[in-house]
DNA sequence: GTTCTAGAAC
DNA sequence: GTTCTAGAAC
């Protein structure tokens, strides 16, 4: 590589790499730091929590801050501590937020025997975990441990599972040097597949929640978990061990898997995508036969085009097998070229398993189409085709009929495809490129002047295509500092309010579009004398964007917004919800606080919640109530011991005024704390058709918003019994057969399935 | 709305 | 020592 020419027509950016090791005690993490830094011309700050604090543990704010610190200088920095689970991980992702800095993880999985052998032996360990008890501690942390993902927020893992690994791990750290970057992805890991796909569903939170973690919710005491324990404060991680039995690494495996399905209450923490990414096969070079050479000078042409471009979003040239001529050839003409190998890079592996069997999140990914769209053929496009099932093919023909060479077409995937659920994969671009071979339509008889050049405009409509798709997906792509933009994301919106695709800057952009005008704290306490000024707009059903910065009733935080977004753009979710209306959209509540809850959302613009709800709205109320009923008795009609309640928060906590449908089991592992319980099980639950009434009588419905009502004492929502805390409420409502009281026995308050006891009580 | 975490309660 | 809550931050 010659420095020297790249550096001098554009040099390069020094950048920082955060390296998080993560591995058990005695897998080699300080060695692994003091050998790289050893040898490496890159500036490197180990933090290690063992010695912190004037070389005796510190804390993990500690660590923090002595790495923000290292980064702004411009060094590398290595975070030598244990990392074993994502939440101790997660806050130490965060410090590279932003572009200049690449957050790594070295996961040094070696077998727990041979890291308990080195815990045991060694003497002088600075974090005191020596000796005897080192073996239970290591046994006890490898049983909790969850790999990291690139999902975190890594841009890269390396997986070493034995020396020869870490060998090699350690080249590639001691030979980077400042002005290198190493290729994004996961890289050594064996057998990703089972542990992936769990992760998978978690992202798409399409899993269901793990008995494990449910059980321990439900607050019936696990008399294992008793177990007194030595206490080792070896622990950077805070964590104390029982004394255990010497596992010997089969065991250990298998409760790792165990430990891995149990990620579950995690689930909500789970972080979105990676960067924006295409992956693409070489167009027209398999059975079109086009000739490889022309073609690779083409691809690197158009990726040196197209690359730079992106602030941020990456291309990636996929191919099946490490012999494959097309990415030599390609890998060997990039050389030269300056193009940020984090943008730009090649891999082996199947494009329908980029992210099952590699690890590699692409949420694009192109198809090399035939002319007519359609499944049939071999290669690519019969495989792509094949593993999006048919919801590709209808996509694809509702959006285009066909396609001439040099042409792409988008097509957004639907979410019940399996490229969806499997791999993240968003959409899917077709491009038809030059035919080379006479057994094929539109056959060029070997012109490669016009070959070339329908090959160059079948990459830049594919590289458009998936522009466009970034653009779209970022409503200012431009002039705004990816870092800030990055920083400024919120898991919780994004969890509540859209589909995990959506990128980072995605959400961002969302809640630009409410507060881009920072507006709403200037009309806090506004309403008393200006809520009349804008009564007579509110019910209309457009453009709320601006207006409702104004809502006279409250204002809203940023992660307040997820459901007013979904109600004003219902289309752009429209997989992951269950009915759309024009008055209304039916959705699952994102956190169920029972087995069936969801929201029925009204669609009026400036009707935040139900102190906005004027005699006006009563066709809607009514409305809301109706829908609400139909999916209460769709779900008693799949099971028919369930017992609905249908109501309003008397102040709810998100924008755009929402009925609650929920069953009255309360279920649910994100059934937590005191107001969750009495937002449902007091006054402050205002049942719909007591609303209905007061509308219809007064103009206005009764308000129960004290903060007393839902710090209340928690009640048995039947007999009425006070418990203590939540897990003893929890474990009483899920034995309690007591009827409900007679209050809500009456007036139609609770839906029951005909027949069930009680149902025909009004 | 959720997550995080200090410190109260047990 | 562990469990649980409650308040702040987002």
């Amino acid at each position: 590589m010659d420095m020297d020419v790249e550096e001098a027509s554009a040099p390069k950016e020094r950048k920082p790499v955060l390296v998080i090791l993560v591995g058990a005690p005695g897998s080699g993490k300080s060695t692994f730091c003091e050998e790289v830094m050893g040898s490496s011309t890159r500036p490197w700050v180990r933090v290690c929590q063992d010695t912190i604090g004037n070389g005796k543990a510190g804390n993990k704010a500690q660590c923090l801050s002595s790495a923000t610190r290292a980064l702004k200088d411009g060094k590398s920095v290595f975070i030598d501590r244990c990392n074993l689970d994502r939440e101790q991980r997660s806050e130490f992702i965060k410090l590279g937020d932003g572009p200049q800095i690449d957050v790594h993880a070295v996961v040094l999985d070696l077998p727990a025997k041979l890291c308990i052998s080195r815990s045991v032996k060694r003497t002088g360990h600075e974090g005191n975990l020596q000796g005897g008890k080192a073996a239970a501690v290591v046994n006890r942390m490898l049983q909790h441990k969850e790999l990291p993902k690139l999902s975190e927020g890594f841009s890269r893992i390396t997986f070493c599972q034995n020396e020869s690994d870490v060998k090699n791990a350690l080249n590639t750290y001691s030979t980077l040097g400042p002005l290198d970057s190493l290729q994004y992805g996961c890289f050594g890991q064996k057998n990703p597949d089972s542990k992936i796909q769990v992760g998978i569903m978690k992202f798409l939170k399409r899993a269901e929640v793990p008995v494990a973690a449910a059980s321990r919710e439900s607050g019936i005491e696990d008399p294992t978990s008793q177990t007194p324990g030595k206490n080792n404060s070896c622990c950077k991680d805070k964590q104390t061990f029982s004394s255990i039995p010497d596992n010997d690494n089969s065991e250990t495996k298998e409760v790792e898997n165990q430990a891995v399905g149990s990620v579950g209450s995690h689930a909500n923490q789970v972080s979105l995508d990676d960067i924006p990414t295409l992956a693409f096969p070489s167009i027209s070079t398999s059975d079109f036969q086009f000739n490889h050479e022309k073609a690779a000078d083409i691809i690197v042409e158009k990726v040196a085009e197209f690359s730079n471009k992106f602030r941020n979003a990456r291309l990636v040239l996929v191919d099946l097998s490490h012999k494959s001529k097309i990415l030599s050839l390609v890998k060997a003409k990039i050389a030269g070229k300056n193009i940020d190998a984090q943008k730009f890079f090649t891999h082996v592996g199947d494009i329908t398993h980029l992210y099952s069997r590699g690890g590699l999140r692409c949420n694009v990914i192109a198809n090399a189409a035939n002319w007519r769209l359609n499944p049939g053929g071999g290669g690519v496009n019969a495989a792509i085709f094949n593993a999006a099932g048919p919801e590709l093919e209808s996509a694809t023909k509702e959006k285009v009929q066909s396609l001439s060479p040099g042409n792409a077409a988008v097509v957004p995937l639907p979410s019940s495809s399996p490229l969806f659920t499997r791999e993240g994969v968003t959409h899917v671009i077709h491009v038809v490129g030059p035919n080379m071979n006479p057994q094929r339509p539109n056959c060029l008889n070997n012109d490669y002047n016009k070959g070339c050049k329908i090959l160059q405009d079948a990459y830049t409509s594919l590289f458009e295509g998936f522009a466009s798709i970034v653009r779209n997906q970022t409503w200012h792509p431009v002039g705004k500092s990816e870092n800030l933009e990055r920083k400024s994301l919120e898991l919780q919106v994004q969890s509540d309010c859209s589909r995990n695709y959506f990128t980072k800057t995605d959400q961002k952009s969302k809640r630009d579009v409410d507060h881009g005008l920072g507006k709403s704290k200037k009309y806090k306490g506004t309403r008393d004398d200006s809520g009349l000024t804008f009564t007579d707009s509110r019910n209309e059903n457009v453009d709320s964007e601006h207006r409702t910065e104004r809502s006279m009733t409250k204002t809203w935080g940023s992660w307040a917004q997820a459901l007013h977004q979904i109600a004003m753009h219902p289309e752009k979710l429209k997989d992951d919800l269950l009915e759309i209306s024009d008055d209304v959209v039916v959705l699952n509540d994102m956190y169920p606080k029972a087995r069936k809850h969801v929201l029925v959302l009204a669609r009026t613009g400036g009707l935040d919640c139900l102190a906005d709800v004027q005699k006006e709205h009563l066709q809607l109320l009514n409305k809301m109530h109706d829908v609400g009923l139909k999916w209460a008795e769709k779900f008693l009609n799949e099971n028919a011991s369930l017992v609905f309640r249908l109501g309003y928060h008397s102040a709810p906590s998100m924008r755009q005024l929402h009925l609650h449908v929920i069953s009255q089991d309360f279920e649910s592992i994100h059934l937590k704390n005191k107001k969750h319980w009495n937002s449902f099980n007091t006054a402050f639950f205002r049942d719909s058709v007591d609303v209905i009434d007061e509308i219809s009588s007064d103009g206005k419905a009764k308000l129960k918003d004290d903060d007393k009502l839902l710090s209340m004492e928690l009640r048995c929502h039947r007999c009425r019994s006070a418990h203590p805390n939540i897990p003893r409420l929890k474990s009483h409502i899920s034995n309690c057969q007591s009827p409900f009281p007679a209050h809500l026995l009456q007036h139609g308050r609770l839906v029951r399935a005909p027949g069930e006891p009680h149902s025909n009580v009004q």
